[in-house]
RNA sequence: AGGGCUAUCGCCAAGCGGUAAGGCACAGCACUUUGACUGCUGCAUUCGCUGGUUCGAAUCCAGCUAGCCCUG
C-alpha cells in the first residue's frame, strides 16, 4: 500500500487532475482546500451560470474520484504569516511578495503539518514543477520544461524538510495533456479567471486594504522629490508606491517619470528617469538555499529579481554579514526591497533571498 | 501712469485664413498565481471675453479682461 497524500485542491484544473494522478499511481489520496481569508460575497453568486466557488468546486472533483474530502480553516495562521507580513511591509516602505510567504509558511508548514495529524506523508500540489534529488542528496526545485509560465520563483523558500515531503505529479505533463486528463474524466473543467492578484484583496485596491488593516499606523502624505532634493509635488502616503512604479504619480512632468526610491525615515518618494531605476548590484538577506547547503564560493547564476522577470545573469557571493551581493552582468529593472530574488543554475532553483 | 509680450484640454505645447498635432497626467481594457513595468483604447464641436472683416478665423482687426516684463 503506497503512502498517504495530502493534495491542495483549489477548484482548478491542475490540482484536480494532480490528484487523479496521484491516486492513479496508488497512493492513499485525500483532497483539502484551505481557507485562508474570509469569502466576503459567498453569497453574492451571480447569474447563476458559473459561481461555484473553489470549496464547491473541489468538493465535486473529490467526489467524482472518490477520495474523502476536507476543507481546512487557515484564516489564523493566514492572517498572522501573511496578511499582516503584508501590510507590516508597506508600512517599511518595503514592497512584499504575498505569494512567497504563504506558500512558506501557510501551504507548506501548517498544511504539511496538519497532512502528518492526518498521517499522510507527503502534500501534494498542481504545480507544474518538479521535485530532483539532486546528486549531493539535496532536493530541488526544477520548472518543468513546457511550461508556459515559471512556477518556481514562489516557492524558492521551500525547506529541504519540505520539498522531501512533497509531490508535484502535473510536473510531468504539459497543460494541454492536464485538460485532456480533466475532459476525459468529465471533470468540472470551468474556465476559471486566469490571474487573482492579491488573493485576499479582492478589490485590487491594495492601499485601500492597509488603511483598513492599520488605521493610525499609516504614513500620511508627503514630498515627491528629485535625487538632487527638489520637490516636485505630494504624494498620498509611502503604502501607495513601489520602485520602478510610473502610474498614479498624478505628476506631470512632460515625460513619463518612474519611483526610483522610498524613504520611510522622511517620508519621502523619489522620483527619477527611467534610466534611474537600474542597477547592476542587488543585495539581498533572508537567503535560502535549496540546491546547494550553502554558498561557500562565488558563481554565476541567472538571477530573476521579481515573477515573471526573464532572468539575468550575475555572479553572486555571501557577504561577512551573511547577505548575498548580486552584480548583474546587464543591469537590471527597478530591483525592489521586499521581493525576492531566486537563483537558477541549469533547470534548478538554487536558492534567493529578499532584495534589501 | 506709459511701453512691450502672452493668453489653445488638468500640465506643457503645435498651429500663422480652410475647418484643433503631440507629450505628460488621467480613465478603461489587455498582460499578470505579488507589487510594478509594458501594450492598446479613450480624453478640447473648441482655442481668455465681446464684437468686426471673410464663403470660411484659434489664426486678420478693434475693444475689454488677466498674467508677465520694462520705464517713470
Amino acid at each position: 500500500m503506497k503512502p498517504k497524500v495530502v493534495v491542495g485542491m483549489s477548484g482548478g484544473v491542475d490540482s484536480s487532475v494532480a490528484a487523479y494522478l496521484l491516486k492513479e499511481q496508488g497512493y492513499d489520496v485525500i483532497g483539502v482546500t484551505m481557507q485562508l481569508w474570509q469569502e466576503e460575497d459567498a453569497t453574492k453568486e451571480d447569474g447563476g451560470s458559473c459561481g461555484l466557488s473553489a470549496v464547491d468546486d473541489a468538493r465535486k472533483v473529490a467526489e467524482a474520484l472518490k477520495i474523502p474530502y476536507y476543507v481546512l480553516n487557515f484564516q489564523k495562521e493566514f492572517k498572522c504569516q501573511v496578511m499582516d507580513y503584508f501590510v507590516e511591509e508597506y508600512l517599511q516602505g518595503r514592497t512584499p511578495n504575498p505569494c512567497i510567504m504563504c506558500n512558506r509558511h501557510v501551504k507548506w508548514e501548517v498544511l504539511l503539518n496538519r497532512a502528518k495529524e492526518l498521517g499522510a506523508e507527503y502534500i501534494a500540489t498542481g504545480h507544474y514543477a518538479r521535485i530532483d534529488r539532486l546528486p549531493n542528496g539535496r532536493f530541488a526545485i526544477r520548472n518543468s520544461v513546457t511550461a508556459s509560465k515559471d512556477q518556481t520563483y514562489a516557492l524558492y523558500k521551500l525547506t529541504q524538510f519540505q520539498l522531501s515531503h512533497t509531490l508535484m505529479p502535473a510536473g510531468d505533463y504539459t497543460k494541454d495533456e492536464i485538460r485532456d486528463i480533466a475532459k476525459r474524466l468529465g471533470l468540472p473543467v470551468a474556465h476559471k479567471p486566469d490571474s487573482q492578484e492579491i488573493c485576499f484583496v479582492p478589490d485590487q485596491d491594495y492601499a485601500a486594504f492597509i488603511d483598513r488593516e492599520a488605521t493610525g499606523r499609516v504614513p500620511g502624505p508627503g514630498n515627491f522629490v528629485t535625487a538632487e532634493g527638489k520637490v516636485l509635488g505630494t504624494h498620498k502616503g509611502i503604502t501607495h508606491y513601489t520602485i520602478g512604479q510610473r502610474r498614479g504619480l498624478e505628476i506631470a512632468a512632460g515625460h513619463r517619470i518612474f519611483v526610483t526610491e522610498i524613504r520611510p525615515r522622511t517620508n519621502e518618494v523619489v522620483l527619477g528617469e527611467n534610466e534611474d531605476t537600474f542597477t547592476d548590484v542587488v543585495e539581498c538577506d533572508q537567503v535560502n538555499f535549496m540546491a546547494i547547503e550553502d554558498l561557500t564560493e562565488s558563481r554565476r547564476v541567472l538571477a530573476k529579481i521579481r515573477y515573471n522577470h526573464k532572468g539575468e545573469y550575475c555572479t553572486i557571493e555571501k557577504k561577512a554579514d551573511g547577505r548575498v551581493l548580486c552584480t548583474f552582468e546587464r543591469p537590471v529593472r527597478a530591483s525592489t526591497p521586499g521581493q525576492a530574488v531566486v537563483f537558477y543554475e541549469g533547470e534548478h532553483v538554487l536558492g534567493g533571498g529578499t532584495i534589501c
